[in-house]
DNA sequence: TGTACATCAGTGAACGCGCGTTCACTGATGTAC
DNA sequence: TGTACATCAGTGAACGCGCGTTCACTGATGTAC
C-alpha cells in the first residue's frame, strides 16, 4: 500500500489523517503539506482530491458532524423503547441524555468540536452533505423537546424559546468546559456536571409545567 | 509623533494596534510584523515591549477582561439602588442584566470574546493582572445569584449548581449566537433573545423556590 | 547652565522556516479493438 | 488473449509569500557632574 504509485484510497486517508492531525493540534495547525508527508505521498497529491485547504476542512467538518450526529442518534434510540411504550417522563429523559452526550462529545472531541462550533468559513457551507450533517445536528434537540411538551414539560413555554434555552444550557456547559472554565479534574467531573445540569433544567421544566 | 524616532508610548499604540487586528481579523491573523507596520514603526521593535508574539496577546486579553468587567460592573450598578433598599426581586433582575450584559459584550466584540473564552495557551496565564481580570470577570454572577438566593430564587439548589446552570445558558447563547447557529438577522435579535432566555430562566428559578 | 556619557528605544537587514499552490512530468490502470 | 492508447493519480521541483525572531547599529533622552 504505501509502495504503490497509485495511493487507491487517498482521499479517505487524507481525510482521517486531517481528522488525526486536528484531534492532536487543533485546525490551525492543519496544513496540506504536513498532510501529504503523514499520508505517505507528495505534496502536490492531495490537490487531486481537494481544490484547496478549506475543501478538505469542509470534508473534515461533515466527518465530524457525522460523527456527532451518531453519537445523538445513539442517545435518543436508547429512549426508543420507553417512549414506545409511553413511560412517563420518557421524552425527558431522552432530552436529558441528549444534553449529556452533546457534552461528552464536545469533552472527546474538543478540537473537533471547536471546529464543527467555531468560525464559520462562509466558503465550507457550499457542501450540501455538510449542511445536511448540520441540520440534522440541530434537529435531535427541537424534537426532543417537543415531544417532552407532549408530556407537559414546559408546555406552557413556546417550543422555539425552550430549544434556545435547553441548547444554550448545554452547549455554554461543553465550551466552558473546553475552556476549562469550571473546576474539572477527571473526565468523569464532566460527565457528572453535565448530568447534574440537564437535569436540573428538566426538573425546572417538568415543576415549572406541574 | 510619527516623525519622531522615540515613539513615546509604543507599548500601548501596539496594544490598541493589536485589538483593532483582532476586531478585524481575529487572533489567528495577528502579527508582529503586520503590527509594526500599521504602528509605523520598524520590524523590530516590538521586541522592545514584548518578548514574543504570546506576550503581545496577554496583554491583549487583559485589556480584553478589563472591558468586559466595566460592562458586567455597569450592569451590576444599574442594580445598586433597588439592592440597597431592598426593592423584592432585585437580585434576580441583576442576574438577568447580567446575563443580557454578557452575551451583549459577546456580540459586540465577537472577535476577542473568542479570544477571551478559546483554547488558552497554559503560557498566557503567566500574567498575575491577566489572572486577576479573569477570576474578577467570573466573581459577577456567583455573587449576584447569592443575593438571588437571599430573596428565594433558587434557594433550594446549591449555589455552585446556580452558578453552572445560569452561566453556562449565558455563555452557551452567546457561542450559539457568534457561529451564527441561531436565526439573527438583526443585531436586536440577539438583545432580545438574551432578555427572553434569561428572563425565562429567571422565572423558572423564582417558580420552582415558590 | 553646559557637557560627557550611559542608557535605552527604535532601525532595518538578515536568517531560517513552513506554508499554499502550480506545473511539466512519470508511471499505473483500464478500455477498445 | 494481446496490444495501443487514453486517462488519470501521484511526483517533486519551483514560485512567492509572510512570518517570528535576532542583531549590530543609530539616534534620542536624561542624568551626573
Amino acid at each position: 500500500m504505501k509502495d504503490r504509485y497509485h495511493h487507491g484510497s487517498l482521499r479517505q486517508t487524507l481525510v482521517k489523517a486531517a481528522l488525526a492531525t486536528i484531534r492532536e493540534d487543533g485546525v490551525e495547525k492543519l496544513s496540506l503539506r504536513a498532510l501529504a508527508r503523514r499520508a505517505g505521498v507528495s505534496t502536490g497529491a492531495p490537490y487531486r482530491h481537494f481544490a484547496d485547504r478549506e475543501a478538505l476542512i469542509a470534508a473534515v467538518l461533515t466527518e465530524g458532524f457525522t460523527l456527532f450526529n451518531t453519537t445523538l442518534h445513539a442517545a435518543h434510540q436508547q429512549h426508543h423503547d420507553d417512549l414506545a411504550a409511553g413511560v412517563p417522563r420518557a421524552a425527558i429523559d431522552e432530552v436529558v441524555s441528549l444534553g449529556v452526550a452533546y457534552v461528552r462529545f464536545a469533552a472527546d472531541e474538543p478540537e473537533l468540536f471547536r471546529l464543527m462550533f467555531g468560525r464559520t468559513q462562509p466558503s465550507l457551507d457550499t457542501s450540501p452533505e455538510l449542511a445536511t450533517a448540520r441540520r440534522r445536528a440541530a434537529s435531535f434537540l427541537p424534537s426532543a423537546l417537543k415531544r417532552a411538551q407532549g408530556e407537559g414539560t414546559g408546555a406552557h413555554i413556546p417550543l422555539a424559546e425552550l430549544v434556545e434555552l435547553a441548547w444554550a444550557a448545554v452547549h455554554g456547559l461543553a465550551m466552558l468546559q473546553l475552556d476549562g472554565m469550571l473546576p474539572t479534574k477527571a473526565p468523569a467531573d464532566a460527565e457528572a456536571r453535565a448530568t447534574r445540569v440537564a437535569g436540573r433544567l428538566g426538573r425546572l421544566l417538568s415543576e415549572a409545567a406541574g
